[in-house]
DNA sequence: CCAAAAGTGTTCACGGTACACCCATGC
DNA sequence: GCATGGGTGTACCGTGAACACTTTTGG
């Protein structure tokens, strides 16, 4: 490796995607943009990563500063690198999406004064940069993720009802889901704790609350159970 | 976005990890270093990325200096960016994987003067910097891609037999597989094209050779086709 | 003729899918 | 009592898994 003093460096930031579910629809959180280039263009929220900081820390202090969001469900998603996805100079980001539960998080003023604001993944403005194709790579990993792992519950509150679940599902996937069927499979699953609760204040029979267990599932995943809608 | 002038940088690198199948083994290539930090200890391929150049331009460009390997599958992995993985200073990698064929990929001195070996990945030696990790993370990868995308091929010759496609999965998943039954399952994806020709030079029955129809793979891809092993 | 690998079908169990009605509750 | 969503079971079909013998070829 030659010494990496003898060159100009590539600047770095993190952006972070972040999904939210809400009364049937999937929704992304967007900032607007105060300062060119992109000025008054919505954009994901991220920033310059620090060189004391590692990545992840980088991508929860973004959210934490442009958002007010601090407890999410946080992974990493791609590495972008055109050479002019940033008109000014060379800019690398690393790409996160995160899931919150819109139930804990209502939005808030963004601490700098921008505004933020979530909108339906199915009626987005134009984005600053190339955060179309990062949100377009976000929402196809989050489809493929949720068959698979079940990254879903972060997305509800900590206690749904089945029909929540099955909507959500339905959302993300963007398809239509026997009821039976699925209450059978996920149930079969056993890792839903039926509460003895019900679903308050609802104009006809209230449904039973149900809550996901972690801990049972990290203990099934040891054993390889192949979680899988 | 603050202007990005006023911090230092991290610096940025690409790592790749190339996978190549060899007579029963799944093997990885790798260099020798000749530098500090961790001179003479095994590490995978890569180097600081040019201001100028995309990542992947960068990851393909370290292969062809560092091993003399051009024409590859290439896909980004992940990035890595603990704060002391590497000791000089902070340097961000964007790890990539590649797939080649070893028939075509005899092992090259690198043009750099290291040396450059293939190493069974059950038998690998102690890597510089965080390298071990990031191979665990390609070779996971590779594990779970290798299923549901025909990624397996980029291993192999253009013409193989089908017993050395049931091998290559073998060893990549690190378990036995039903000769009849994996027989009946990739010749009914439709997605194997059965040539005139039959192996040559073996001291029993010749098996009959296969090319992977890449043209109808997109084809069906398009309409849908899920692909799984 | 012997060694080595190629090639080939059937049975069974299980999981996925399709599908419709009664029940509880609030107003 | 009516509107709204909650909750439940069965039958069929297709896919995955287990399993063993005959054929071809070279030496």
């Amino acid at each position: 490796m030659a010494s990496s003093y003898e060159h100009p460096r590539a600047a770095l930031t993190v952006d972070c995607v972040v999904f939210g579910v809400d009364d049937g629809d999937l929704k992304v959180l967007l900032i607007q943009r105060d300062l060119e280039p992109f000025r008054n263009r919505w954009a994901l929220p991220g920033g310059f990563v620090h060189v004391d900081e590692t990545l992840e820390q980088a991508a929860l202090r973004e959210l934490r500063e442009e958002t007010g969001i601090s407890r999410v469900y946080l992974e990493q998603l791609y590495t972008f690198g055109s050479l002019a996805r940033d008109p000014r100079e060379r800019v690398i980001t690393v790409a996160y999406y995160a899931l919150v539960k819109l139930t804990d998080h209502a939005v808030q003023a963004a601490t700098d004064a921008r505004e933020a604001a979530w909108f339906a993944v199915t009626d987005l403005p134009k984005l600053a940069f190339d955060h179309d194709e990062i949100l377009a790579t976000a929402l196809a990993r989050l489809q493929a993720k949720v068959r698979y792992e079940p990254v879903g519950f972060e997305l509800l509150p900590q206690k749904f009802t089945l029909t929540q679940l099955q909507r959500l599902y339905e959302i993300i996937l963007e398809h239509p889901l026997d009821k039976r069927n699925f209450r059978k499979k996920v149930l079969a699953l056993d890792l839903l704790l039926e509460l003895d609760e019900v679903e308050q204040d609802v104009a006809h029979r209230a449904a039973r609350l149900y809550r996901f267990d972690e801990r049972t599932y990290r203990a099934l995943v040891k054993q390889g159970l192949h979680f899988e809608i």
